[in-house]
RNA sequence: GCAGGGGUACCCGAGCGGUCAAAGGGGCCGGACUUAAGCUCCGGUGGCAAGGCCUUCGUGGGUUCAAAUCCCACCCCCUGCACCA
């Protein structure tokens, strides 16, 4: 057949289109399974990260519709943001305008690919219909003390001109620009995520998300137990607070450190001798900024302020210091210094002669260390106690009896410390939903009265290059606003909202795309959303950022009883990086733009090899999905792209690898086409066709559920083929076997390469389409596995004759010409029968095996004991090197032994076969012992190896 | 430094105690078909060898009758976090 397949595509495209096939209804009769990617930001065109993305979401979504689930897969666009409103000022238009240019070309592209979207859901986060409800549920978090307004020091990009939140900070640089990022105080919109800080971490126990994933969100929520220990300072009121994870180590306390910015510094030190250092460091450290400090502060330096604090615990004084390693904005600002059992706390008392003290016996250490060269850091029983019952308490224990002791004195409490902050949300950019308030210099902060929602972003703008800041706070008409309290005039809050806020409840959307009366309703979301998301895909980038919004989000949203769900995504799926060959300096470690190809190192010189590396736009390694489409068709670009790797795993991309593909569709298409021109001649192969069709298909369902793509292709799009080939070599042809063979496969390779699979589904006269076909698998027979077992032992018989004939004709002076095959000798198929119905009773050999066969009427009435002997043994037992045949005979392998002449009869009825196989005139087959030795082989034949001459 | 994931034949990539000289694909080599193939099919792709043996799964040890697979140490790569108390 000529694969035209661009036509073939577009038609059924088409097709699908107008019969509406992908819509999704809640329908209570069948299981439900939601199948989502991760809400894309419309930048232009398609990308292959994207092809890669959706294409594991389509093959997931056809799978699982045709196992009967009710499947919604729905598409839309993450369409606010800053990249449309700096496309706008560049073209002095509209981001409006940008936007829905953006969204219709990503939209075609995603067409062209055949992914089955219910595109009635379709929405973009810009549509006011979608963003009016960012803003009424906004006024929900605020009703229910969520939002909150508060000055504080905010991360500031001054290319993106606005505000970022801590997530989207990396090495102190802008996520998006990577500029380097300053701090600022300003009053700011937060929504008060900490409140779930203890659920998000918890309930990660219960979620299938990979464990990178969990351990980064862990990480970022940070969270520590322990007490917060106050030291009062000596003649003074003042107290410091420490925060602490290990309260076990209190009485090993020599010092204080407080970071150079704590609001104590100036007081314990203000007019004294040591006023004159501290105001060093701290102003060394200020010039610093933060990323500096973390990377070029390898030296802890101190300086020591002339006071000391009093160890509630022990009374001890203790000299308080001031550190340029101790973080201002972490725990208290203050550390206790415990230099014998923190690394941290022992470089800097060895490097400033303070007193290490061991308070914890380490009891890896048999005798006292008197100069501890490193602190111990581990758990250990607490010695040296001034406070009874506390000496010999170990690990968590020790910690809550210190605890307890410090809460009953009143010098201390159990606390906990998270790493995570309230989610700042405002932003200072015009594309984004504005933030529905409004300022009265009379009442404040006013939200905006409900039914004046949607606050509406102004059409009525031109962007420009040389505008600063954002445009919506020199708006007139949008700003100027009544009061809703008192009537005055006011403003209107300017600021919008992170639009990360958007993708945080999409998926809710989605569920019920259409409502108009509320962001989604209950029951929607309870059908759609149960259990989660069944699979979601996306990127490693979104980690923390997106994946903890949206958890924190739903979790919110439960809790105002807007849905019973809790937890947004059951199963979470990150694929992995796309890689293409780039230029490489080995020499210089670098990577170069495609373009200095064949060309020396722009910067040594060097001859420039190739290496692997992401697709990217700066290294030019990108290939157009446009282009590729065009030239293999969207079934080859997604078979390429699911076969190249499993979904989490990097991939690379071959041109070579490509074409293959695509050559292998066409395969593929003539092995339908071969099956149609078959006459009606059925054989013993047809049963086999048949049992090894069933066979993969059970394989293939099971690894498609379990998202293993690769596998699944493997067996639709190659193990079928191979077996199919194996068929016809073994003279199969007939009609009917063939079709319902085809019609198997043509049903496994429609989640991957839907276009083709329709089109032979067609041609082999299937009814309905596949697209809404369910699969009804009728696994496979109990026969199947002898039947595929029998074919294998033809087949490992031609595979070991093959290589020994190579060897053999070395030996020979004339070529080769006949074979004889000496099946074992009947007493050794008498043994092996009687070896494995022994094994099925759990026989012991080891034990037993030797007496068994010494009193069995086989040993007892042989002539060749030695004979008899041997065979049972490498039956049973095997040798030092290999195990005893009855462990590794599989189970249809010991069916095979345990019928008698079976082997001699797949051998004889084969005869044929393996002399064309092997290219030889002649086979011959008898049992030995019943006809010649030829040479000398009858000694070689086990049980299923028969012995093999050639002459 | 901490945490997560890795290192498998020319390349990509499965396997994760015995059936493993290690699936599958790419590449390469040989054969068949063909006027001819860049098409398709069959075979080969560590070494020696009438079916056996030797050497191989990052490096070095160990457990076991048996290790790519389990344990320990080390080296290297990727990803994230980071003087976090």
């Amino acid at each position: 057949m000529r694969y035209d397949h661009t036509e073939i595509e577009l038609r059924w495209q088409e097709i699908w289109d107008s019969k509406n096939v992908f819509q999704a209804e809640v329908d209570h009769t069948k299981p439900k399974f939601y199948c989502l990617e991760m809400f894309p930001y419309p930048s232009g065109n398609m990308h292959m990260g994207h092809v890669r993305n959706y294409s594991i979401g389509d093959a997931m979504a056809r799978f699982q519709r045709m196992m009967g689930k009710n499947v919604l897969y729905p598409m839309g666009y993450d369409s606010f943001g800053m990249p449309a409103e700096n496309a706008a000022k560049k073209e002095q238009g509209h981001p409006e305008d940008v936007t829905a240019r953006n969204i219709s070309s990503i939209k075609s592209d995603q067409r062209r690919m055949g992914y089955s979207y219910d595109w009635g859901r379709q929405f973009a986060t810009s549509d006011v219909g979608y963003y009016k409800w960012n803003q009424s549920m906004f006024l929900d978090f605020h009703d229910k003390g969520l939002v909150e307004r508060r000055s504080a020091p905010v991360n500031w990009c001054v290319d993106c001109d606005t505000v970022l939140a801590n997530e989207q900070v990396k090495n102190n640089r802008c996520w998006r620009c990577g500029l380097e990022v300053v701090q600022r105080d300003m009053s700011q919109w937060f929504l008060r995520m900490t409140e779930y800080s203890d659920e998000l971490l918890e309930s990660l126990d219960e979620i299938v998300f990979p464990e990178n994933v969990k351990s980064m969100q862990r990480n970022w929520i940070g969270r520590s137990i322990g007490a917060e220990i106050r030291f009062p300072v000596e003649n003074s009121d003042e107290e410091i607070a420490c925060f602490t994870t290990r309260p076990d180590t209190i009485f090993g306390v020599t010092f204080l450190t407080l970071s150079p910015e704590h609001k104590l510094c100036p007081i314990l030190c203000g007019g004294s001798d040591w006023e004159h250092g501290w105001i060093e460091l701290r102003d060394e450290c200020a010039k610093l900024s933060e990323f500096e400090r973390i990377n070029l502060l390898k030296e802890k330096k101190g300086v020591f302020l002339g006071r000391y604090a009093l160890n509630p615990m022990n009374g001890e004084r203790i000299p308080i210091y001031a550190g340029n390693f101790v973080v201002a904005g972490y725990g208290t600002g203050a550390v206790m210094a415990v230099p014998g059992h923190d690394e941290r706390d022992f470089e800097f008392a060895k490097k400033y002669g303070l007193e290490i003290r061991t308070v914890l016996q380490n009891d890896s250490d048999e005798c006292e260390v008197v100069e501890p060269k490193s602190a111990f850091t581990g758990y250990g029983s607490m010695i040296g106690s001034s406070k009874p019952g506390l000496d010999g308490l170990v690990g968590e224990e020790a910690k809550s009896a210190v605890i307890s002791l410090l809460e009953r004195e009143g010098s201390g409490v159990g606390t906990t410390q998270y790493r995570l902050r309230d989610w700042l949300l405002s932003r200072q950019r015009f594309w984004g939903t504005p933030i529905p308030m409004i300022h009265c210099e009379s009442c404040g902060t006013v939200p905006v009265p409900r039914e004046d929602l949607p606050v509406t972003l102004p059409l009525d703008l031109t962007f420009t290059e040389d505008q600063g800041g954002n445009p919506l706070a020199s708006h007139e008409k949008f700003c100027k606003v009544k009061c809703p309290e008192c009537g005055n005039e006011a403003r209107r809050e300017t600021d919008t909202m992170d639009t990360f806020y958007d993708s945080s409840w999409y998926f809710m959307r989605f569920c019920d795309a259409d409502n108009s009366e509320l962001p989604f309703s209950r029951k929607s979301v309870d059908y759609w959303m149960e259990g989660g998301v069944d699979l979601y895909i996306g990127g490693i980038e979104h980690a923390v950022m997106h994946l903890l919004y949206a958890r924190f989000f739903t979790k919110a949203t439960r809790d105002m009883e807007m849905n019973s769900v809790g937890e947004p995504f059951g199963r979470l799926v990150c694929q992995g990086m796309l890689n293409a060959p780039a230029p490489y300096c080995s020499s210089c470690n670098a990577e170069y733009h495609v373009d200095f190809e064949s060309q020396p190192c722009p910067s040594c010189g060097d001859t420039l090899g190739t290496r692997s590396a992401k697709m990217s736009k700066s290294l030019g390694n990108t290939v157009s999905p446009g282009e590729m489409v065009e030239k293999y068709g969207a079934d080859t670009v997604r078979l390429f792209i699911l076969f190249g790797a499993n979904p989490e795993a990097g991939m690379e991309w071959s041109d070579t690898a490509i074409d293959s593909n695509h050559r292998h569709l066409v395969s593929i298409i003539d092995a339908f086409e071969a099956s149609l021109s078959m006459k009606k001649s059925e054989g013993e192969i047809d049963d086999w066709l048949l049992a090894k069709g069933r066979i993969n298909m059970d394989r293939w369902i099971a690894s498609m559920e379990n998202v293993s793509l690769r596998e699944g292709v493997m067996i639709s799009h190659f193990e079928m083929l191979s077996d199919w080939q194996w068929y016809i070599r073994r003279g199969g042809d007939d009609r009917d076997s063939a079709l319902s063979y085809m019609s198997m496969w043509a049903q496994m390779i429609a989640p991957v390469t839907p276009h083709i699979a329709e089109e032979l589904w067609m041609k082999i006269g299937g009814h309905d389409m596949l697209s809404t076909k369910e699969l009804n698998p009728t696994g496979a027979k109990l026969n199947d596995k002898t039947l595929v077992a029998e074919e294998n032992y033809l087949k490992s018989v031609i595979d070991t004759s093959r290589n020994l004939l190579t060897l053999a004709q070395k030996h020979s002076d004339s070529p080769l010409q006949n074979m004889v095959i000496q099946t074992a000798a009947s007493w050794a198929q008498e043994l092996a029968f009687e070896a494995v119905s022994l094994s099925r009773q759990d026989f012991n050999f080891h034990e037993h095996g030797m007496d068994h066969i010494k009193s069995h009427t086989l040993f007892t009435s042989s002539e060749n004991k030695g004979q008899v002997m041997q065979m049972w043994s490498t039956i049973t037992r095997g040798s030092k090197k290999k195990r005893g045949k009855i462990q590794t005979w599989s189970d249809e392998e010991k069916a095979l032994v345990s019928i008698p002449d079976k082997e001699i009869h797949i051998l004889e009825n084969n005869r044929q076969f393996i002399a064309t196989s092997l290219g030889i005139n002649q086979v011959e087959v008898y049992e030995a012992g019943s006809g010649e030795d030829v040479g000398g082989k009858a000694g070689f034949a086990l049980p299923l190896e028969p012995g093999l001459a050639f002459i």
